[in-house]
DNA sequence: CTAATATCTGAATATCATTATCAAAAAGGA
DNA sequence: TCCTTTTTGATAATGATATTCAGATATTAG
């Protein structure tokens, strides 16, 4: 698979069917109009949220939200979209199409910061090799207050 | 708070009594079931596995799941006990007496190996400060096969 | 293009972990 | 000991996600 980071939609949606393809599975309309909101719409979203855009946005469709749940495992499952886990906020997914990153949520507004930082994913292969483990993924969430949740704090 | 990580069982229940009292919380044999089998096995458990120990441990007490939720929150919101969010295999509880440490986990077995590593701790606080943020907790898991389930794949 | 077949869909229902309710029991202060 | 408040376990409620199923749709062979 090409480095999804680079992907146009039109790149995507051919990865999306050849994926289906490979799984014996068919392109559908639902499926499309899941795919094309994630990547119109960068953000983080709780299947609830994706579920009401996208019948927002496609009011042609009859979609339920089954399908939405459905959809996202199969993307997620083949790395075409990623999530994370937020606690009692539930789970969040985004469009995998850019660079790796990892979260800074703001635990009074929920606001979501993406960062990078390669100076501790190097850290984390040498801690997984010191203790005999080969590393497949990791998560790190850091949680904080923002400048704007600190100033009305203070108010 | 005396730091959790040198206290003996007594102490630590004395550490209890004393949020009880403060909060005007009663101190049953329940409570102290808990604590006690939470202190005595410093594992990782999910509530439902702590429950069945608990009833194990002391057959001679009543108790129920719904009791085991509500001392579980308790000893969380006092910092007690930690707890880490694993996805589908849901939330799991441990006893914060030891020091600051995070996980990596074998997607395989399910194994669990606590590190603690203050170089990333300090990158951290520098995103976060990089972001304008304060930063009052993180999570960080690492996801990998362990040197066990390798040799079983190879099989 | 058409027919045949397998997959998909939405709606409804089921599931599972967690939380809330409530009446009876226990704790702890006077 | 008595009285008030909190706690308890059982059970019901909740909420997110998963499953079921019969009708709709996509794909493929011809």
């Amino acid at each position: 698979m090409k480095n999804l980071e680079t992907l146009t939609y039109d790149e995507l949606l051919e990865e999306f069917k050849k994926i289906l393809k490979k799984n014996t599975l068919k392109f559908t309309s639902q499926r499309e109009a899941i795919l094309s909101t994630l990547y119109e719409n960068p953000q983080h979203f709780t299947s609830e949220n994706l579920y009401m855009l996208v019948k927002q946005k496609h009011p042609e469709l009859s979609i339920g939200i089954a399908t939405v749940y459905r959809t996202l495992s199969l993307l997620e499952e083949n790395g075409l979209v990623s999530s994370i886990s937020l606690g009692i906020q539930g789970k969040k997914f985004e469009i995998a199409n850019k660079p790796h990153h990892d979260h800074l949520i703001c635990e009074s507004c929920g606001k979501i910061v993406e960062f990078e930082n390669e100076k501790i994913e190097d850290l984390q292969h040498q801690i997984a090799k010191e203790n005999g483990f080969v590393l497949t993924d990791h998560l790190m969430q850091l949680y904080g207050i923002c400048t704007e949740c600190q100033k009305e704090q203070n108010k």
